[in-house]
DNA sequence: CTAAAAATGTTGCAAGCGCAATATTTATCC
DNA sequence: GGATAAATATTGCGCTTGCAACATTTTTAG
């Protein structure tokens, strides 16, 4: 990487502060190059994250979720198609119940571009504060203590407090998915799931396939107990077979609605 | 205005949550309109400054209004020497509760760094975030319907859930100080203060001087009920008179400590 | 210093876009 | 219900962009 590109790089990066889009023409004279060598640049900034191409230009990269590694950015596409479909199952719930995790926060985006008149309880701060674009949503916060790696709230308080609701539908997601069922990292989030499924009408798990064939501490669900199952990849082996012996519905993202 | 019309653009400006950029090709095929409709759809919503034109599409307007980062950084300094001054005053606390606002932010910071083994209960996602540096401090966030723009909880879940703690302190901010006490701009929010304040021994206001001699809807103090009065300048006047009758501690943050 | 690698420039063309003028459909109001 | 206005569609043309292939310059490394 020569001294040049990167410096120009970098002072692409900095333009962005001022303008909200830029156009790969003004940059190319800004910086005394061919559009080509501009065109080059973007699609690097973009392929490392730090920006996204527009037709003709650029703008900054969309706002990243706290703490998003690496490898939860590797199926960021997979995440988002399996919110497109998880929505087009619920178009008929008033009150929905949601878990933390990033697939759970695509989902609440894609509820708050798509549905309206609903009201949405979470402990995720993420899921709260992406749901809040659209006023015709009601959301409430579920009290807890604080975990700020999660940046949810879980503990005895948040599951008394859930105790007095229902809803048409929880939404979970999960680190992993067995045979076994469905568990997660955090035994204090396994444990708000646990309540949100009971205080629910169906319980609909939302999941990309790196968490197949996986256990993790909190077990909060056996496949009794889920009625949809929404991912991107075909399941296989032990895990498919439970999955049809519970008579758990599978949705895979990348079907068409039936 | 059709209303055809009207909600095409809402859910342009809805998708625009998804996407960084949308494109004008895509707009018309997903709208079955001609892109010519969707480019006027763009001029419009443009010169409304809902969002910023790009060759070819469109992308979010950048935040033009004095939004929390702009709030946040007015009176930064003042509200710092506030927030030194405060943790002076409660180093004896074990529970505290602290209210929404950009002062009582910074009072949050300053806990986090100066204190140890306390439990707080707060209302605001921010105080809550800034806590969570710290994990000696218990953080206890309360659930209720999720104010957006205030980034807390308010409500009647708010205040039951309340009503199921007590604590040593209660720190709140302010918009308004006047003789008759004190006020916030949002009524749901000053009856978490109000009910705060009850649960609390002591109440502490933090407010910078530009909060003087003005009254807000949401009155949720009387001077009497309010033990200590944190901020920057010496309050003149009727509002000095009112501290003084009431007895309210005035501790001015470019004093030192007594 | 020199050869390989990286970066940049150039060119040509197909596809995409903006814009204005005009036509057609849809909504609104009395 | 019919006149009028608003919204949308259609068309044509000139300009812009994306892309790929290839040439040239610059940088890097042994």
């Amino acid at each position: 990487m020569s001294r040049a590109k990167t410096a120009r790089q970098a002072k692409i990066m900095a333009e962005l502060n001022n303008a909200p889009s830029l156009r790969i023409v003004d940059l190319a004279r800004l910086h005394n190059v061919s559009t080509e060598t501009i065109r080059r640049d973007l699609d690097e900034l973009t392929q490392g994250g730090h920006l996204n191409r527009t037709y003709g230009g650029a703008v900054r990269a969309i706002a990243t979720e706290p703490s998003l590694t690496e490898r939860h950015r590797l199926y960021i596409n997979e995440r988002e198609r399996i919110a497109r479909a998880t929505v087009q199952l619920i178009e008929d719930a008033q009150i929905l119940m949601l878990g933390s995790g990033s697939t759970t926060v695509h989902v609440a985006r894609r509820i708050a571009t798509e549905m309206k008149d609903i009201t949405v309880l979470t402990h995720s701060f993420g899921v709260a504060t992406v749901l809040s674009i659209n006023p015709t949503i009601r959301v409430i916060v579920l009290p807890g203590e604080y975990h700020a790696t999660e940046g949810a709230m879980v503990g005895a308080h948040t599951i008394a407090f859930l105790n007095g609701f229902s809803a048409d539908y929880a939404i979970l997601g999960a680190s992993g998915l067995s045979d076994d069922g469905a568990s997660d990292a955090l035994i204090d989030c396994s444990a708000v799931y646990s309540t949100m499924m009971q205080r629910s009408s169906k319980t609909l798990i939302v999941a990309d396939h790196s968490k197949f064939n996986s256990t993790f501490p909190g077990r909060y669900a056996s496949w009794h107990q889920v009625d949809c199952l929404i991912t991107d990849q075909q399941p296989t082996g032990k895990l498919l077979q439970c999955l049809n012996q519970n008579k758990v519905t599978l949705r895979l993202s990348n079907e068409p609605v039936a």
